[in-house]
RNA sequence: UGGGGUGUCGCCAAGCGGCUAAGGCCCCGGAUUUUGAUUCCGGUAUCCGCAGGUUCGAAUCCUGCCACCCCAGCCA
């Protein structure tokens, strides 16, 4: 990662150069551990993002591995997309694992905490066990089953793991402090029972084990020198340090650090929310463009260079924060402005006639592709007596400073000539039809020394191709520091608007996912249901537009 | 009220006792422009949660206080 380089380095880059130095490590291994019960988001992005580039930046490597340690919550279907969209982003992870591949190993160091006396069977139930648990001002109390025998223990672990009791009839605890301030370490349940079939192990177990006993050996056996994560583990360090230290691991073991998870503003980040807008149908599906999922941006139109320097600028530390969503719109531009090509659509179309052009007259123009790289080559296209313009570039009463069409103005119709308006036509609704104009065969493109203060785009009716648009909107309106509403009340009526109008006719043969820039409206992508039939783009990102009427 | 964290410009974020507190986003000027885009110049914290203290000197060290976040799942 070349743009880390640039960077100022984090503090996570600065604790493992410290182990570096310290421990004598020779590779640094790190690891991205979803849970596959559901889709990444851009969120994961800058976990796996830290993950992939922490280990790069040292010449280590990472290892992509499934945390699928609750059977009931997970779920192959998430699996495949959650690869696809890690190496969409631009990382390869080294060894792909699942967590349940160690459950083995697992199920053999809690009989080697047992035999060390530091594990107990416990037959509290679930209320029981919160009630000895204490509070977060009072110690917890001892369990009735803390003292069993290591036979006793042994036995009923057995026991647990043949099926031979019900769900949640009992429980394998790590003996450590009820009476520790810190919560996690109150004899935390390390393994409980589970009639559940697993997507990956089958109806091999009946018994799963927790995260915090099955997470650190994971990175253990893996011989994950770093285990990056998101700050509300913090507090489960301590634990997540006694495992390793008393399944007897060999240095150097790994370290846990933590980092401040990502917030963007006008949005949603949990998988709890963006689930409800996908069941309640406030969205289209995960892949909806307004979501912040991958595979939402992807279809929005966003670059995986465009996410990635995103996320670098954004910076990692330990502050809660929220990032501006217009952060990550600036890359999306600034990746797209040096590479989409520059194209012509109408998203609002209002006839101009130009009425001294004959019916059939037609006049060859050029547009270039991309006016920063003419290798890149031009277009030709016509210009006809027909045309279409954008609604919003005429006014019959113009605001001050309008540099656009209006009666008796002049402008430029890009790449082609200077117009002057001469009148227009309105329906029955008062609504502009159609606005009729003269074109001066003195001022063609490229061979004109006049100057007009306004330039706009426009499409031959006759070549134009129907098309639809749809434009977006933040998903979310911003809620008042003190709004306790339900974020489903927050959400944007506005979100999406669907507009119909024209492309020219390189634009119906585009490919799904093509990104361009619609010259003065935006980045567009061809969306998923874009056929040459009925050519539809979703709007990524609009220009920057310094017009304003006040 | 227990434990663990965090507080530097509207939003991110550098800064690790010593030049006038980086940089990016946003915003505002101005130049160039056949995209009101891009590009290009220029501007925006005498101040670092607050209050004391140590020091020749502190955002950086010490003390106290305040605010916010996380933890009482047999979720991850």
């Amino acid at each position: 990662m070349e743009e880390l380089a640039s960077a100022p380095k984090n503090f996570i880059e600065e604790f493992i150069e410290q182990d570096i130095a310290e421990k004598g490590l020779l590779h640094i291994r790190t690891r991205f551990p979803p849970e596959p019960n559901g889709y990444l988001h851009i969120g994961h992005a800058k976990a796996l993002f830290i993950d992939f580039s922490m280990a790069e930046k040292f010449g280590g490597t990472c290892n992509l591995r499934f945390d699928d340690t609750n059977p009931a919550k997970e779920d192959v279907e998430y699996v495949e997309a959650i690869e696809y969209d890690i190496n969409w982003l631009g990382f390869q992870w080294d060894k792909l694992c699942f967590g349940s591949d160690y459950f083995d190993t697992c199920f053999d160091l809690a009989v080697l905490l047992i035999k060390k006396g530091l594990a107990y069977v416990d037959d509290l139930t679930r209320d029981e066990m919160r009630e000895y648990r204490g509070t977060l001002t009072e110690p917890g109390r001892n369990s009735p089953y803390r003292d069993r025998s290591v036979g006793e223990n042994l036995d009923l672990f057995y026991r647990m793991r043949d099926g031979e009791f019900e769900d949640g009839a009992r429980t394998l605890r790590a003996k450590i402090d009820m009476a520790s301030p810190n919560i996690n370490m109150r004899d935390p349940a390390i393994y409980r029972i589970r009639h559940f079939t697993h997507h990956h192990t089958g109806d091999k177990w009946c018994i799963y084990p927790m995260y915090d006993f099955a997470h650190p050996i994971q990175d253990a056996i893996e011989g994950i020198t770093h285990s990056l994560c998101s700050l509300e583990y913090e507090a489960h360090r301590p634990l997540y340090d006694w495992v390793t230290e008393n399944c007897d691991f060999p240095e150097p073991l790994p370290r846990q650090i933590e980092f401040a998870r990502l917030n963007l503003t006008n949005t949603v980040m949990s998988k709890r929310y963006l689930r409800r807008l996908v069941e309640e149908n406030h969205v289209s599906g995960w892949d909806d463009p307004r979501m912040p999922t991958l595979c939402g941006l992807r279809r929005r139109g966003y670059t995986p260079e465009a996410i990635r320097d995103f996320l670098l600028r954004a910076g990692i530390a330990k502050a809660d924060s929220v990032v501006d969503t217009a952060m990550l719109e600036h890359c999306l531009r600034e990746d797209l402005n040096a590479r989409a090509f520059r194209m012509n659509a109408i998203l609002d179309p209002i006839r101009l006639v130009v009425e001294n052009m004959g019916e059939s007259e037609y006049h060859e123009v050029e547009f270039e592709n991309l006016p920063d790289r003419p290798e890149l080559g031009t277009r030709k296209a016509r210009f006809g007596r027909e045309l279409y313009i954008e609604r919003e570039d005429f006014a019959i009463d113009p605001p001050k400073k309008y540099f656009r069409l209006k009666p008796e103005g002049e402008v430029r119709l890009k790449g082609a000539y200077i117009v002057r308006c001469t009148r227009y036509e309105t329906d029955e609704a008062g609504n502009v039809a159609t606005v009729y104009c003269t074109y001066d065969p003195e001022t063609k493109s490229g061979e004109c020394e006049r100057k007009v203060k306004g330039t706009l785009h426009w499409l031959c009716a006759k070549d134009a191709v129907p098309a639809g648009f749809r434009l977006y909107e933040p998903l979310l309106l911003d809620a008042a520091e003190d709004d306790a509403r339900d974020f489903i009340e927050r959400l944007n009526p506005d979100s999406l608007k669907i507009a119909r109008g024209f492309v020219e006719p390189a634009l119906a043969k585009a490919t799904p996912g093509e990104r361009f820039q619609f010259i003065r409206t935006g980045y567009f992508c061809a969306d998923l249901e874009h056929t040459q039939d009925a050519p539809v783009f979703n709007r990524a990102v609009g220009l920057k537009d310094s017009f304003r009427v006040n």
